[in-house]
DNA sequence: GCGTGACAGGATTCC
DNA sequence: CCTGTCACGC
């Protein structure tokens, strides 16, 4: 189990005697080290798995753990560990601790598109960039544990004032519909921890160690939250890369890895530098870029593969071209070393980018996966169906109640929601129960109150039958009984419409097998739903070029790299450039870089499109930094990469090839 | 007055 | 892809 580590790898996986950092580069290993160690600690420490917790960022990350500790241990040995990110441990806590909380067991749990309506409502001003700002500026004081008392004392400008304003109005409007955001996931806990001693006791109890992925991601209440479960004892592995911190936008802060040092004196740190993933080409460029940052610490990674290819550097004409070009050399590289769609990726930094390089995939027949995104949970076709489960498990939930009673459209508009909502609001009541009331009748129309009632009515009798009957059951005849399918097709195109559906479906499917399997009625299941993963049917089961933002990267290596857009404006993006935070910016093209194992292509392009003019933009600056051993290419002089000649290269490859590449 | 669908234009990054 | 605006029908 050990015997495949190398020796500081060993090390951290046994040192168990205080609290531990293990700063590991990219492609160092650091996945199995936390692996091995839990299997160390269960099969050779006589520990049991269910106090021992493992905690991630993303689903994506804790699923992957899973799997690799299940291969790891045996039969039941597994049983009861802990792998979850850091929100899904926060949900167990409060939901098991709810009472504590003030909130009934059943709270909802809302996505920032829900918060962003909560505020507008609160500052009754729709203006985006002030609703944004003002959401921005609560969740950084929730993210670092300050109250509305606390914010008031800390306004440094106008939005910041306007925010601490609204802040105690928003708090209550989380409380009235018996909900919390996702910085309450954390913060609750921890304010909990700290009010109730032996509620933290409890739960010290439960999970006595603590394996921590990702640290330098965590923001100050996460941290926080660390220090209550591993107490005085500093019962904790923290694993971390100081270089690929990339989240200090939702509050994430690297210092909380220096800050390790100085709140645990002991703390025993170790630094694997041997990389197994890249070339040392690969890993020299990574190296060289990131030394343009300042850091506390040194490291330098290093691997045992030998220099490999150089490193090229393409220029296109534009965007159009520039998606074009990859899609090619995918083709064509593929055919030459008979390599799999699958090796390829292609790394953008913001989301929008991904639509050229579809497009003209598909025009190259060459399949792809769009991996990160958007989670299958934030899809409007789930969050459609989902709603009606939030709404029947808690009626306060008005957010819920707008968007179920309003899809599909039913005859109920904002206007007659307006009315019923300033009903509820000079009541303190919620909508669902408001309809109900006399008064209501006084704001709102009869007609549109029957319909109102109506729709009430159904989801009593839904929430009725989703006690008692398998939720596979419910969720079909819920289906039915509001048209979905015809309203999907009616208002998207039909492959659109078609594709939702599908997901719908997938959601029904897996919420049914689930509830079999747990046992569980359809409500139990809303519960979690909101936070669990389902991705991953079979995304590796298909063999498909990779498509993902930079953020999205992380984690994931593939042999072949495309890291395009590397363009002054887009990565550095140009809001980093304005307000002077470079070296993130910095880190995500190290992120980028160091995902290639053993070919990585840079493309920018010489002009992009802004709105109607058509600009000329400078290649990054992060292209010079990457020091020598780069191949430069494309543009209007070097190697013509004419679509004629591309295609031509192409058909004489194809040629050559009479037997397809293997799969 | 209210509810709905069509269309264009602008887009950091995500639990 | 999501939002804001506009025109249309009840």
């Amino acid at each position: 189990m050990l015997s495949k580590l190398n020796p500081p790898q060993r090390e951290a996986a046994m040192y168990l005697d205080g609290p531990c950092l293990v700063l590991a580069g990219a492609g160092s290993g650091k996945t199995r080290v936390i692996t091995s160690k839990i299997a160390y600690m269960v099969r050779e420490c006589g520990m049991e798995a269910r106090n021992i917790a493992a905690i991630t960022f993303t689903n994506k990350a804790a699923r992957e753990m899973e799997e690799r500790v299940g291969k790891l241990l045996e039969g039941g040995q597994a049983k009861g560990l802990t792998v979850c990110t850091f929100h899904a441990l926060g949900v167990r806590i409060v939901r098991q601790e709810a009472k504590l909380a003030g909130l009934k067991p059943q709270f909802s749990i809302l996505d920032s598109s829900d918060v962003m309506q909560i505020v507008a409502d609160v500052a009754g001003n729709k203006d985006k960039g002030v609703v944004k700002a003002v959401q921005w500026a609560i969740s950084s004081w929730k993210n670092a544990l300050i109250t509305p008392d606390e914010a008031v004392k800390l306004v440094t400008d106008e939005s910041t004032a306007l925010a601490a304003k609204l802040y105690p109005a928003y708090e209550k409007t989380l409380r009235a519909y018996q909900a919390v955001d996702f910085d309450d996931l954390i913060a609750l806990p921890v304010r909990l921890f700290d009010e109730h001693p032996e509620a933290l006791e409890r739960w010290q109890n439960r999970l006595r160690y603590l394996l921590i992925d990702e640290y330098q991601d965590t923001n100050g209440a996460q941290y926080k939250l660390l220090k209550q479960l591993a107490g005085v004892r500093g019962a904790f592995t923290a694993v971390g890369d100081d270089d690929q911190a990339i989240y200090a936008w939702r509050g994430a802060d690297v210092k909380n890895l220096y800050a390790l040092q100085t709140d645990y004196p002991k703390l025993k740190l170790i630094k694997l530098e041997q990389n197994y993933r890249s070339s040392n080409r690969i890993l020299n460029a990574a190296n060289t870029l990131i030394a343009n940052n300042d850091k506390l610490f040194e490291k330098k990674l290093w691997s045992e593969h030998g220099m490999g290819e150089a490193i090229h550097i393409v220029a296109a004409r534009d965007a159009e071209q520039e998606a074009e070009m990859v899609a090619m050399k995918i083709s064509s590289h593929r055919f030459e070393h008979r390599a799999n769609f699958a090796d390829y990726a292609i790394l953008y930094r913001g989301n929008h980018q991904a639509r050229l390089f579809e497009q003209q995939l598909r025009n190259h027949k060459i399949p792809y996966v769009i991996s990160g995104g958007q989670s299958f949970f934030d899809r409007a076709e789930i969050k459609d169906i989902t709603s009606y489960l939030r709404l029947m498990l808690n009626a306060d939930d008005d957010l819920a109640f707008i968007r179920s009673i309003t899809t599909p459209r039913r005859g109920i508009g904002a206007a007659t929601l307006e009315a019923l909502g300033s009903y509820a609001g000079q009541r303190h009541i919620g909508l669902f129960t408001a309809a109900f009331e006399e008064g209501a009748g006084e704001h709102v129309a009869s007609r549109q109150l029957e319909s109102v009632r109506e729709f009430c009515n159904f989801i009593n009798k839904l929430e009725y039958r989703a006690l008692r009957e398998p939720a596979a059951q419910v969720l079909e005849d819920l289906l039915r009984a509001i048209g979905y399918e015809a309203h999907l097709f009616e208002s998207c195109e039909l492959r659109e419409a078609e594709s939702k559906w599908s997901n719908v479906r997938d959601f029904v499917e897996w919420l049914g097998k689930k509830g079999e399997a747990d046992g569980k009625n359809l409500l139990e299941l809303a519960q979690t739903v909101a936070l669990i993963s389902m991705l991953n049917k079979g995304d590796e089961a298909t063999d498909a070029v990779q498509l993902a933002t930079l953020h999205a990267s992380k984690g994931l290596e593939f042999p072949h790299v495309f890291l395009v857009g590397v363009e002054e404006g887009m990565l550095p993006h140009q809001s980093s450039i304005d307000t002077d935070t470079i070296e993130e910016e910095r880190r995500l093209m190290y992120v980028g870089v160091t995902r290639a194992q053993r070919s990585l292509t840079i493309s920018y392009c010489e002009r992009r499109k802004s709105g109607k003019e058509i600009r000329t933009v400078e290649p990054s600056r992060f292209i010079a930094e990457l020091g020598d051993g780069l191949k430069h290419s494309g543009g209007k002089k070097a190697e013509p990469v004419s679509q004629e000649d591309a295609l031509a290269k192409l058909a004489k490859l194809q040629a050559m090839f009479s037997t397809p590449p293997k799969t």
